[in-house]
DNA sequence: CGTTTCGTTGAAGAGTGTCAAGGCCAGTGG
DNA sequence: CCACTGGCCTTGACACTCTTCAACGAAACG
């Protein structure tokens, strides 16, 4: 499978580049000319490791950088007082991580990296610098963090509005959709998160989610193997995101 | 629904100013120096009036317009395709509409005004412009969006992991002290939305916040009387939501 | 290789949703 | 002024989805 976990290597000081990075299509400097990328050259100030299962930065913790994900996949969530954990988004290569923490300079959600992942570490002031430097900055940068209110207006229809099953198959066919604008597959990849903060993220127990993709799985709809994922039939999936029965198709 | 056309009047002659509205701490130039809330003052273009029932926009809607609320009430709700609204947010006076509209320069979302209601309108150009003026503007508009990414956070939360009764508790204390810090009593407010745009809001049918409303009224949480709520027992209220961030639950 | 974490599945039960009937209230027109 | 209307709210009975509890198997890890 072509997305199997990466070996990472050591980064020694290299000069860090936006204009030559690959995942530029999906990263800071999107929708912005090759001249104004070569001016935020510096934007990205060093990168970062973290292994899996540790902490990019935590709740609470002085909100500095910007990080941009180059490799690797993690997750954020908040944590209310008595426990309880709510993820509130995976994040792969390309996305940017700690937005949250402008608000009130300090991270207001946990991020743990769920495999071996790095980062460029953007400091928030560069992007100030550059939001006054650069004469479009400022709207790009109001547009990544617009886009991730729209985003979030999606997932609250999901949380408020759908059935485990419409969750799932939402989740899924986003899954699938986001490899496949990295150059993965779009029908087979792995869930590099467990059952449970599947279900945390979709508002949905652990034995809820197995179940559903157990019941996915006979309905011919994916094969799902562990964490292996096969999407077999999208449009199906797709039909019960609607809230559509596949009998009531033809309406 | 009626089809009418939308009764949007303008109020172009008055001089808008921030400097000596009284919403200063709500609204846009929140945290700002007095000195540069004076050269925000043509921040403000013009005022509109939307009358209950009627939206300020809808979903795709051209973008070109934050709306700051003066008075009045609005709800904003997002559409699945196949037609269920999912209630994102109640707005009231200081509060700023249109930010998700950034993202794609079109409104993704549908603001519908509750009650007779005035904004002003804040052409986006200008804010841009104020970024490029205003040494600490864009850090300042880009803690608002922030602000709302942070808020959103609390809600998932709730949405994802909470009961009805802790639902309609939050949502409760959250409204009581929005209502007082604006002036206004927290302890007997109107609500100024039915119990289906509080159920689909907080992910609830429309029988369960009625029935759940009735049950607090039982236990002398609260009197209900239709749409006039009087808080009896607040800390009543923040035990069945357990102890949770004050900071997350500003729903 | 034992230990731990993770995943699957079943049975029973709680919490919400659905459906239905009726009451309350504001607005409308006779 | 009153009856009528339609929207909104309440309440009950019942159905159903999802959770809870529990047991077991599979994979990952030191």
């Amino acid at each position: 499978m072509s997305n199997m976990p990466t070996t990472i290597n050591a980064v020694p000081t290299l000069r860090v580049n936006c204009s030559h990075c690959n995942l530029r299509e999906h990263c800071v400097p999107l929708g912005l000319s090759l001249k104004d990328i070569d001016r935020l050259e510096d934007l990205v100030s060093s990168r970062k490791r973290i292994r899996r299962g540790e902490p990019l930065f935590r709740a609470g913790d002085k909100f500095d950088c910007i990080y941009a994900i180059r490799l690797g996949f993690l997750k954020s969530s908040v944590m209310s007082s008595d426990g309880r954990e709510q993820v509130t988004n995976f994040h792969m290569s390309g996305e940017l991580l700690g937005l949250d923490g402008i608000a009130n300079d300090v991270y207001s959600c946990d991020v743990v990296a769920l495999e071996d992942t790095e980062v460029c570490m953007i400091p928030y002031e560069r992007i100030l610098a550059a939001c006054n430097e650069i004469p479009d900055y400022s709207i790009h940068f109001q547009k990544i963090l617009s886009r991730e209110i729209v985003r979030q207006h999606g997932l609250m229809l999901l949380l408020g509005s759908m059935h485990a099953e419409e969750r799932l198959a939402a989740f899924l066919l986003s899954l699938a959709q986001r490899f496949e604008s990295r150059g993965y597959s779009r029908t087979e990849f792995v869930l590099r998160m467990t059952r449970a903060e599947i279900g945390s993220y979709l508002g949905l127990k652990l034995e809820t989610v197995s179940r559903v993709l157990s019941r996915f799985g006979h309905d011919n709809l994916i094969a799902v193997n562990q964490k292996h994922v096969h999407i077999i039939d999208a449009d199906g999936l797709r039909a019960i995101v609607s809230g559509q029965n596949p009998e009531m198709l033809q309406v």
